[in-house]
DNA sequence: ACTTCAACAAACCGCCCGGTCGGTTTAAGT
DNA sequence: ACTTAAACCGACCGGGCGGTTTGTTGAAGT
């Protein structure tokens, strides 16, 4: 069908622009017709392919940002190597998107989960969803590094998801506002100096 | 003068109410209106008292969120004891008190850094000002603990203060959205994991 | 008693945004 | 060549927002 490959092709640079801005400038500040205005379509169209802005919004989320959390954030972490290593890997990299990225505005998801809280239920839900798929599958990582003798089998899984994920959000706001890259090296620093605390210890007077 | 006290409470009464809906709604999604009509005033009263709407922000940034910030997160850090018992006591305190808030809508530092980045470079700059005294005041606090004898010399104060402000801004932006309890407690015991790594090493022979 | 002015009320203005709708173009099917 | 429908255009509407202006009140000063 070529006609659904052209409604296929403009829905979706719809929702690449419309992320961007989003991104950009938040939800709300966001108009219609700035995003049509940089594509050079007009409100028919946009209204002609989605129901409304939150139907537009649902649509990017789903398509887009929760494929982008999970390409960044999810599968670099999945493996049989030491959990501790691979998401040292992972946020390295992804840091280094951020610091790259000429106008980074921060990690979206946090970005926008703050945007809605408490004012679109339906839009809040979906943004946790993919906070607890990360959360997740960080935990099953951890776990599985403690059965394979990479992390000390004492330690809380959820508590290291849980401080993983806050300092990551933290960090990519600080590193949105000033020095990001010389924040970057720093957290990174501390983030192995964290995750040596919870390897396994080894005797000292093996050594 | 009464006149100047009357000015003063009916200020301060707008500055409170703004704040609150600042941080439950953010910035943009609440009208002017919305504050009045919170407290029985007219638009007249509050272009009285205030030249615009951002003079109304700019105001309650430096009258109540700077000395929030400063009576919450720096001052109980002040002091001779050990900075990390410090700190941790100060975090446990500001966290318990986001847990306890029926509304917690996150760290609004945070929420009104996302909201304004890129779109009021004025706002942005008092905001970051606000986050610059807290770093300094917590570089400050971990040098004078390396001097004192509770830190590791050869840590990084920066980097420290980095990982520290990141963490607790992730963790408020999650605890707004789920089990905030359970996440203050699995934050602050992987916090104390972290802090473990940074005290002074004793011999391990001596012990 | 009269003036003065801070303090507030309320109507109003111009702008922008989300959403609608009737009309036009494009292209596939026959 | 004609039909048909998808794809798109752009003027328009209702409502809400930030901000202004004009008017009213009430207490202090003389």
């Amino acid at each position: 069908m070529d006609k659904n490959l052209k409604r296929m092709a403009t829905m979706q640079r719809m929702q690449v622009t419309g992320l961007e801005l989003f991104y950009k400038n938040g939800y709300y500040n966001t108009s219609v017709d700035d995003i049509l205005k940089e594509l050079n379509l007009s409100k028919g169209a946009f209204y002609y392919h989605f129901d409304s802005k939150e139907d537009f919004l649902i649509e990017i989320l789903d398509n887009l940002l929760a494929r982008k959390v999970y390409s960044m954030l999810i599968e670099p972490i999945e493996g049989h190597d030491n959990p501790l290593h691979l998401i040292t890997n992972c946020f390295e990299n992804a840091l280094e998107t951020a610091v790259h990225n000429e106008m980074d505005c921060g990690f979206i998801l946090n970005n926008l989960i703050n945007e809605f809280r408490g004012k679109n239920e339906a839009i809040t839900r979906r943004l946790n969803e993919i906070l607890q798929i990360w959360e997740v599958n960080l935990v099953s990582a951890i776990q599985k590094g403690k059965f394979n003798g990479h992390i000390d089998r004492h330690v809380d899984a959820e508590g290291i998801a849980l401080f993983l994920m806050s300092s990551y959000m933290g960090v990519r706001t600080l590193m949105a506002e000033d020095a990001p890259s010389a924040r970057k090296y720093r957290f990174m620093a501390q983030l192995k100096q964290y995750f040596k605390s919870l390897e396994v210890k080894h005797s000292p007077l093996k050594a």
